[in-house]
Order: C-alpha cells, then structure tokens, then sequence
DNA sequence: GCATAATTGTCATGATCCTAACATTGAATG
DNA sequence: CATTCAATGTTAGGATCATGACAATTATGC
C-alpha cells in the first residue's frame, strides 16, 4: 500500500528513479521533447522504466513516442494543453480575423503580443506587401514566413511570460516607425478604469505605438470586458476602435457603445 | 507543368491549404500543439487534410497524434529541414557540440546565425545559467525555450536569407554588451583572404561581436575551409579558435596548423 | 545465507497512429 | 454540358505506441 520512497532523500542522486528524471527534464528543457528510444539509450535503461519513471512525475509525460514537458507553453513546448487556456479560441480568431480584415495592402501595422495577436497574424491578407513591427517571437515566427512582407521585430532581453523582447533601444526605433494602424492587445478593458495587460514592460511599446499610429485597435475577445489587470496603459478613448466577438453580454455593449472607440462585434 | 496558381491573388484568403496552414501556426503559436482531431474539427475538414497541409509546409509537422511546431531540434527526427539545413548535418553538428563543451556557467555568449548554429544552441549545457546574445530568429526560437537562461535578441529589419535581424539600434546595443565567448560561423574560410559569410548585414554584426568578447570561436564544418564568399568580415589571426570536425582533410588540417587560430577537430 | 521487497526487463495484447491507394467532390475550361 | 484536374474524403493495412502481466535481477534486512 505504501509507495516506494522508504529512504531519506539525498540532496544529489547520482543513481535511481529520481536521478533519471532530473536528468530528462534538464534535457528536454535544453532542446525540447525527446524521442522515446533517444532517452532510453542516453540513460541506458528500457523504454519501460522511462514510461515508468514519466508516470510518476509532475511536469512530464509520454505522448505519441515522445517524452515531452506538460504544461504548453506559448511557444510549441509541451503537448498537453489546458482546456482553460483554449476556452476562448473561437472567440480570439473571430476577433482577430474581423480586425485584419480592414488591412490594405501596402500599409504599415503594429502587432501587439498576447494570445490573441497570432491569429491576426495568421489571418493578414496574402499578397498584400505589408511591413508589419511586433516584439513578440510567435508573432514574428508567423510573420516571418509570409513572402512579400517585411519585418521589423524590436529586440532586447526576452520576457517569457508574454514571448516578448524589451529594450529602450526598442523603444526609439518604434518612436521612429510611422504606423498606419496598430493592433493593440489587451488583458483587461474597464469603461471607467481604462486598457490594462499584466506586463509593465510592454506599457512603454504599446504606448508608442498608439502614438505613432493614424489608426489604434484594441483586439480582445469579449471575457475581457469589466476586467481590470495590473499594467494600465491607455484610456479607452485613445482608441478609434474596439473589436471582439459576438459572446459579448448585451449589458457590456450597451455600456461601451460610444462614437470612439467604435465597437466592432465580429460575426 | 505549369503550378497551381493560376487565379490573381485575393486580398484575403479565407479557404484553402494557406489560410488553414496560417490558422494552424496561430493556433500553436497562442496555446501550444493541438490534437489532430481538434484541428481538423476547428477547420472543419478532415484529419487526412491537415497531416497534407502540414506535410508541405516547412515549420509544422505532425507527431504522435499531434500537430506541432517544429524548428529547434536540429536532431532530424520527425522535423522538417530545408534542404541547406541538411547538407552536411553530422558535421555541422560535431563541431557545434565541440564548441559547446567549452561554455562554462554563468557565461555571457554570442551566437551568430547561420545554419550550424541551431546545433550549438541545442547544445549549450543544461543548468548553466548563461546569458544568450543572439539576432536570428531560429536561435532565439531554440535559447529561449531554456530554462533559466537570460536571452537579448538584437532586431531590426527581417532577412529570410539568415533567418536574421539587423538594426543600426542594435549594434549600438551589442556594443555596449561584454561577452565571455562569440560563436561565429562563416560560408568561407581561406588561408590568405580569410573569413567570409554571404549576407552584407551581417558583417557589422559579427565584427562588434568579436570585438566585444574575451574569445572569438569559428564554428563551421569542413566543407567551408579554401572557400571564399562575397562578404568578408575577419582575418583569420582575429579568431582563438577554429572548431571543425573530423572530415578536414589532412592538407588542409597542416595548412591551418598554426598557434592561433588554434585548429580544434571533433571526434 | 536466506527471505523479502523493490526495481527493471521482456513479452503480449489492444489501441492508436501513419501511409498509401482509391473514391468523391467541386471548380475551371472549352 | 462534358471534361479535366486539383483538392478533399474514405478506407484499409502495416507500423508504432501504450498498458498490463509476469519473469529476472538487484538491493535490503534479519
């Protein structure tokens, strides 16, 4: 009935089912899911005790011959997803999909970070000779594979919680960007309290570029609404127009129907 | 004989392989890898169409049940590599992991772009804490999915040919920064007209990175050494070290034998 | 040294995934 | 309207993966 661990834990084990698995974490941290075999070879036990090992483990799992971290990040690690996290997917895209829509070719965006801002990457107009400025690396991974497109990704020390780069180098090459439009994200929309997200470092970027822009975007799906996050960084007049999705509760859109920012509800 | 395209481009693609594709990378990029089903549900087409779509598209590939991102595993399994990427793998390969092994912890590195130096990211040791200076997009793709390790990407304008960025702001950035190692990598290296790359852009970049660091490192498989490509940006004399692996034939191992740059093979 | 228990390896079975081949749909063309 | 071709769906098979049972090995305690 009682499970294994009768001995005292060691502060660095050298052998056994605990070393092993520090030992995979640490690579599949480095260089991201491993082949099945690959680890059994490395650690030179059957594929059976890396299954076994894995079963008891927080943090990773075995899917599809692979060992592979859980937990999905942004950036493609991981299988597993939370249902939590793509709870809103349809209503992200919509959103997204009806604010790229309005793009013409030619024009200079901004795409902003965020879990949202991928699917309007995804959705620009093909064709269309864009140059499109992000700081985020998902954005630009997107981005950067459309052909006829030029890229400007502001750099600086990398933030993992938004996939986003920083840097007042950064900040004075978008001061000097002229934007046609730029497609702002946010974690929190407030009638009174104004847009917010939940990273200070993305305040300054954003701000500019809603300076520099003849256009400015807000994209959210509507479980942002009423929300208020930690970062403020524009009142909601600063904006020429909102857009989300049509699960917005009639009482929120009454609240924010105002000649600008216009509220756009994507079908 | 003639390809598919034969309607005039639309503004906006709303069916078709390339939008599914498009939707695909967006929904990996904002949640992480999806379930086959689920994508083919989300785009309403079968499981069959996306395992196609994905099969031709570089960057995504289908694994155990999953559709994921790839780029970042050089390794070779399951992942899709351009066809450069391919040529001369196992070479590249051994000398970026001999490049590797001299990385201490703590360290602040360089890493340029170019086609071996995926590998030496994937390689860098695990746990080590190092702080990451990098301007391509495939590195940061590769560094920035490690734990524990600070990451600065230098951007600017996009250039497919490298993957890479370049800005004037980010040379002045890399500049101001002070590096342990810089880990270069060359299309050409010649005894007397010294070392070369393809891309102008890079230059600049290359140069500040080594001036900037306590030691230079030529990371390149033997293919590149009697070569000579169009931008020259060091004499070899600048460089500590040549790291290249064991397919260097024996004249030219006698012809590079000299105290500095010190020639290193990989086993 | 022996008995016991934990650990690991091997095998077998069912489930799932991957690929190829063929059928179907739909759009463009004459 | 018929034809043609590309795109997509369906089916089936072999390959691979996942899981449980059992055997072999190693470690531990008396």
């Amino acid at each position: 009935m009682m499970p294994a661990q009768h001995r005292l834990d060691r502060s660095a084990p050298t052998t056994g089912a605990a070393a092993r698995l520090s030992r995979l974490a640490a690579m599949i941290a480095a260089s991201g899911p491993l082949r099945l075999r690959d680890a059994a070879a490395a650690l030179a036990v059957s594929e059976m005790t890396i299954r076994r090992d894995v079963a008891g483990a927080d943090g990773l799992a075995c899917l599809g011959g692979y060992v592979t971290a859980t937990g999905g990040r942004p950036d493609g690690t991981g299988y597993v997803l939370h249902q939590e996290e793509r709870a809103h997917m349809a209503g992200k895209r919509a959103a997204a999909e009806a604010a790229a829509a309005s793009i013409r070719p030619g024009e200079t965006i901004f795409i902003d970070c965020g879990t949202t801002m991928p699917f309007l990457a995804a959705a620009l107009p093909v064709g269309a000779k864009l140059t499109v400025v992000c700081y985020a690396l998902n954005i630009a991974a997107i981005v950067c594979r459309r052909a006829e497109t030029r890229v400007i990704l502001l750099g600086g020390l990398y933030h993992d919680s938004s996939a986003s780069f920083w840097s007042r180098e950064s900040e004075a090459m978008l001061g000097r960007i002229g934007l046609d439009r730029a497609f702002l994200s946010a974690g929190g929309i407030h009638r009174e309290r104004g847009v917010s997200c939940s990273n200070f470092h993305e305040v300054p970027l954003k701000q500019i570029a809603m300076a520099n822009a003849q256009e400015s975007c807000l994209v959210a799906d509507a479980t942002k609404f009423e929300r208020v996050m930690p970062a403020h960084f524009a009142d909601l007049s600063a904006f020429h127009r909102i857009v989300t999705d049509a699960t917005l509760a009639a009482s929120v859109r009454q609240r924010f129907a105002a000649p600008r920012p216009r509220l756009e509800i994507a079908a």
